[in-house]
DNA sequence: TCCAATTCAATTGTGTACAATCTAAATACG
DNA sequence: CGTATTTAGATTGTACACAATTGAATTGGA
């Protein structure tokens, strides 16, 4: 119906200002909900290993490579110390990283895994697939969804 | 350490484990990116309004439709209360927004934007497309990305 | 050489996010 | 009626997330 006659109408709703304000029309909001919805999937499944989400990042990032840096981890996972120290010392005390001082460069903190971080990635093995069978999405839109998404973050860290 | 194998190549990575693992190979890692990328794209442009990012999504739902009561916001943003609350807190305290008691329900707080609040949408208008600007993104691209996440938000809901 | 600029991580302060719990209000139901 | 259940928000506790600042370590010049 879209009233979109001139009348002067002020309290009813968005009408005036169009469609470019609706949350249905912004990819910003999309994303931020199917994020958020994505994220709280995963909980269920990370809980047996004693993650949380941001936590499992990290250990991926870390059975890819490790030892690594505070800041290697922030650029690979675009977060900063302000987020990763305080995360990293949970990780700490779970057990499954350790975080020693560079003797290179004494600004660097190194996170290694421990023995027990190593072997949750057995653990972990399964958590993708799990998730991936709740997404209900055949595999090629998983790969294209991706791929769009990766393509849109480098765009932005190129423009920024 | 690593005393699993003879191999002298163990340090260097994952590799056995498979790519399932891999930080790029996972949806949820490029939707957390890319999700946070754009957020941090939206906070300059929101700054001049007295808004963060979350709280532009909530004023986008009221300028939708308002008053609503906190658990519509809930059901529109997929937050809850207790995220909600203390952000409303600070939109009122802001002056945007009024909180009052429905006084058919007592339970229920309903939640009416102010003078200021209505009139901040003029100044919103520019944003969706300053941001548009610097995705980088051609329109068709742009609609057909939402409309895939709002695909797969709408098939993690019903699955949950 | 020496010191200014840079770099790295930690800290501080503000603002989400959510689970679990709590309270009051409304509804169901016997 | 009167109580059990459900519902709506608020509160509490834990965990991100980032801007701004700090402080120590390194680097780059003049």
């Amino acid at each position: 119906m879209t009233t979109k006659t001139k009348t002067k109408t002020q309290a009813p709703a968005a009408k005036a200002a169009g469609d470019h304000l609706r949350l249905d029309n912004q990819l910003c909001f999309a994303l931020y909900a199917a994020s958020g919805l994505v994220t709280r999937a995963y909980r269920p499944l990370l809980e047996p290993l004693g993650l949380t989400y941001p936590q499992y990042l990290v250990m991926l990032a870390l059975w890819e490579q490790a030892p690594r840096t505070v800041k290697a981890l922030g650029q690979a996972l675009e977060l900063d110390s302000g987020t990763l120290t305080p995360l990293l010392k949970r990780l700490e005390a779970a057990g499954f990283v350790t975080r020693t001082r560079d003797a290179e460069d004494e600004r660097r903190v190194q996170i290694a895994l421990t023995q027990a971080g190593e072997a949750l990635r057995e653990k972990a093995g399964v958590v993708p697939t799990a998730l991936a069978c709740q997404l209900q999405l055949p595999l090629d839109e998983i790969v294209e969804l991706r791929t769009t998404l990766q393509d849109l973050a480098r765009k932005m860290k190129a423009a920024s």
